[in-house]
DNA sequence: CGGTTGTTTGAGGACGTTCAAGTACTGTGG
DNA sequence: CCACAGTACTTGAACGTCCTCAAACAACCG
């Protein structure tokens, strides 16, 4: 691993919580991959290989309907680990992860990472923090799906990129139009009209920027149920 | 803890798993509730207070959204702990959770709980097991929301209720067709055009019973995606 | 400059929902 | 045993949301 990639897996989770000893050992020879857009770490219905921890990047699972559909489950950023519920119980994977921008990830065989968790308690219970979120997380989107129409999806989205609070918010979105739509389980023209419907409310979109009149305005649209989603590393 | 009880809470994963002792530990003077069908143990958005190991019947998770319509997100039947997570990250609960059938549940305060995580590595390794199950749960159903149609949802449902192999089948309906309808994430209508739907391909359906003539016929329908979801208490 | 890729807009259609009505069960008391 | 109410289930019609398909438009890059 080098310097600079070591540096990112310090501030990962893992790192913190299982300390210095256990994390070296569990990653000692793993390979870092740097990989462009657009590639894919695991395939669904493969055998669960190796557990991965972004380092940097985003990367999204996507679950593939038997006529070549897809769809986006989530995506995960920096920090995160993912596909380890395949690698700890032995089966294969049920989503394909794939970066949505260009990535930095390691790879910790699965069978190390088993006899880890089996060893180390800390380790043990790193994992169930993590996948006690991750269930939340999953859980939110669920919610999301079922029973916030397109346009209520887009402005929860909107709402977590602003610094909380704001009246008024200048929003960068982080990737390309019809990534967001894929990660808002749309597609690029229903989130195309999604944002032209909300122009009425003082949200102008140009290009990768958006600029929001009154944040609590739109908020009040969708309080109540909209739970926020913590991205990085922290608990919440 | 009644004897009848203490039979069906030594069935489950986390009797096992922990041991004896551990379990009798845990469990000490922890309150078994029996109640009626359509009974709350938690409400969204309270304070996770204690963690629920089903010992008979059957649970749903339901989410709420701000105008009150419900969606209930998974169901859970004997032997498995729900709304762990919650506890595990000193959150409130996300869902409510409801009795579909007459049920008995054994609580532990979360507390406790949260302790004996700490202490106990055999106790950390099966939540981990568990929680990694439970993630696979949702990921498929949400997948079967994405991609499959309500009429692929029947199907993936009856063929999950038909004991495999077999060339045609009797099913037995677990629950009351509302219910059912609502796991499957459609109205009790859409279900009754659903099954009517299925008529032409030799699906009869006459109350609680549901007679299928060719299995296969069916799978075949929806081969691909569609990933068993083991219901009791095996890993799968 | 053309070619490629991403975004917008429009028309049409599929799927599931809601609302409303009608039909079939289930259990109760007479 | 029947009549009855209450509940569950089915069926139909109208509607809404989002998707598909198709085309126009914009932006980017060689």
């Amino acid at each position: 691993m080098r310097p600079a990639d070591r540096e990112l897996f310090m501030r990962t989770e893992l790192y913190r919580r299982v300390g210095p000893e256990v994390a070296e050992r569990l990653t000692r020879d793993c390979p870092v991959q740097a990989v462009q857009r657009g590639v894919e770490f695991t395939r669904q219905g493969e055998m669960a290989q190796d557990v991965h921890v972004i380092l940097s990047g985003r990367i999204s699972l996507v679950a593939e309907g038997n006529d070549g559909e897809e769809t986006v489950i989530t995506t995960f950023g920096p920090g995160e680990m993912f596909v380890t519920p395949a690698a700890i119980l032995e089966l294969p994977y049920l989503v394909t992860s794939r970066t949505t921008t260009r990535s930095r990830v390691l790879l910790i065989p699965s069978e190390r990472f088993r006899h880890a968790l089996q060893a180390e308690h800390a380790l043990a219970l790193m994992i169930v923090a993590q996948l006690a979120r991750h269930w939340r997380l999953l859980l939110t989107q669920i919610q999301d799906l079922k029973l916030h129409s397109a346009r209520e999806r887009l402005i929860g989205y909107l709402l977590r990129e602003c610094p909380a609070g704001a009246g008024s918010a200048s929003v960068r979105l982080p990737n390309k139009r019809n990534v967001i739509a894929a990660e808002l389980g749309m597609t690029p023209e229903s989130l195309s009209r999604a944002f032209r419907r909300l122009r009425p409310l003082g949200v102008e979109s140009r290009g990768g920027k958006v600029e929001i009149a009154d944040v609590a305005r739109l908020a009040v649209l969708i309080r109540g149920t909209q739970s926020s989603k913590g991205q990085g590393h922290e608990a919440g």
